[in-house]
DNA sequence: ACTTGCTTACCGACCGGTAAGTAATAGCCG
DNA sequence: CGGCTATTACTTACCGGTCGGTAAGCAAGT
């Protein structure tokens, strides 16, 4: 009667093994895109027939569902969250831009296929993914208003804004490859900077930005994540 | 004998009818992705059963690989012939994105699908495809290597800056919608606006920079297509 | 004996694609 | 002009293969 007691001492248990497979299939649809990932194809990698793939999942849209709740579970815990600590909208921006691409140049899998493959989920899960996304894309644009609150955003409309903001990120994740020349460092620096200068009209990258008069209020450890 | 005589009185014959269907299963394919478009679900689409439509096509492949190319074509006659006219790197940067965007927010189809769906063409399709892209992205990489020279480049990696441009154009497919409340004109604009501003130094909007030195060279029939 | 963690064998649905036939038209012959 | 043939533009019927998903059983641990 314990889905949760777990604690056995076979290779890979229930929960271990669960989410071994959550990560792998997470991978694989991102690779390949999800129609053509097909459950054998996951069952195989992860050293399983087809059935015994269905041992620990429902079926394929909850598979691809609950990667993408995940997904959204880390957006916010990741990207939000310390977002909210910060309070100038400049500071705000930034770390939010630097945070997401993080999230996409290490271990992207899951937060990759947020972008593509939500055609592959039911209704109901469709509306509830939908919907987290739109709040996640209503609290940056909240952050450029309060910019413009401000005086810092160039005159751009927000939405606009937003949604270049993310297609500019969220790009990263179909470009950059971790094994690559590229450090990720480097992208999530340089993708950072053009986000920023290309919204907020006194913008100024921050490092070396410690003698501004403001710079008390900014977490460098933070902003920089 | 003949396959492009053509010009005969039945409602819509030979040419007329097979643009007719590449239109319609590029938005077809545009809106629920390539492989959740069935060959039948095209057919009835264009009033056929699906050996009807194999009259007029040889395969899916062979169907999304025409599709492609043709976007490939507008592409190049649309942006990079346009811009290859204008000498200064700023002005022709300005132009491949209003160009690009703008063929995205008329009558998207075809463009967009270049974007993902790469992975339902044949290995020799994909390489020729992926060859016209990478011919695309270097042209607008060098534009940004001869700003860079000019010193009017921010501090950033040209591959990552190209990236980042092309992923916030190519992303405006995914959001804007012709009928919806906002202005293509207005869209377009922002865009490359904030793409630009994210990238050259000494940034000016073309409205109201006639008084410029080298306005002399700035055509704005042609910047601001 | 019972649960856990799987396997072999199999299902109907739908996929891309084709073989074969057909109604309508075009072109040619006398 | 009528009559014949060939081509065009399709259709009905069907193919093998793969898909997501399941029924039933089995080996091992508790």
């Amino acid at each position: 009667m314990s889905t949760k007691t777990s604690k056995k001492k076979a290779g890979l248990f229930d929960d271990e093994r669960a989410g071994n497979i959550y990560r792998i299939a997470a991978q694989m649809i991102h690779e390949k895109g999800f129609d053509a990932t097909s459950m054998n194809a996951i069952a195989e990698a992860v050293d399983l027939t087809k059935p015994g793939l269905y041992y620990y999942v429902k079926g394929k849209k909850e598979l691809l569902f609950a990667i993408m709740s995940f997904a959204m579970d880390l957006l916010e815990k990741e990207v939000v969250q310390p977002a909210k600590e910060l309070d100038r909208p400049q500071d705000r921006l930034r770390l939010i831009v630097r945070r997401h691409a993080r999230l996409l140049t290490h271990e992207s899998g899951a937060v990759a296929i947020l972008i593509d493959e939500v055609g592959g989920l039911s209704d109901a899960q469709r509306d509830e993914i939908t919907e987290r996304k739109r709040a996640y894309f209503d609290f940056i644009r909240e952050t450029l208003e309060a910019l413009k609150a401000e005086g810092e955003l160039f005159d751009v409309d927000t939405t606009t804004a937003t949604f270049s903001l993310l297609g500019m990120v969220m790009w990263i994740c179909r470009w950059y490859q971790p094994g690559g020349r590229m450090d990720s460092d480097e992208v999530v620096n340089d993708v950072a900077e053009i986000a920023v200068r290309g919204l907020v009209r006194g913008s100024r990258s921050p490092i070396g930005a410690e003698a501004d008069t403001e710079a008390a209020n900014l977490d460098l450890e933070n902003v920089l994540s």
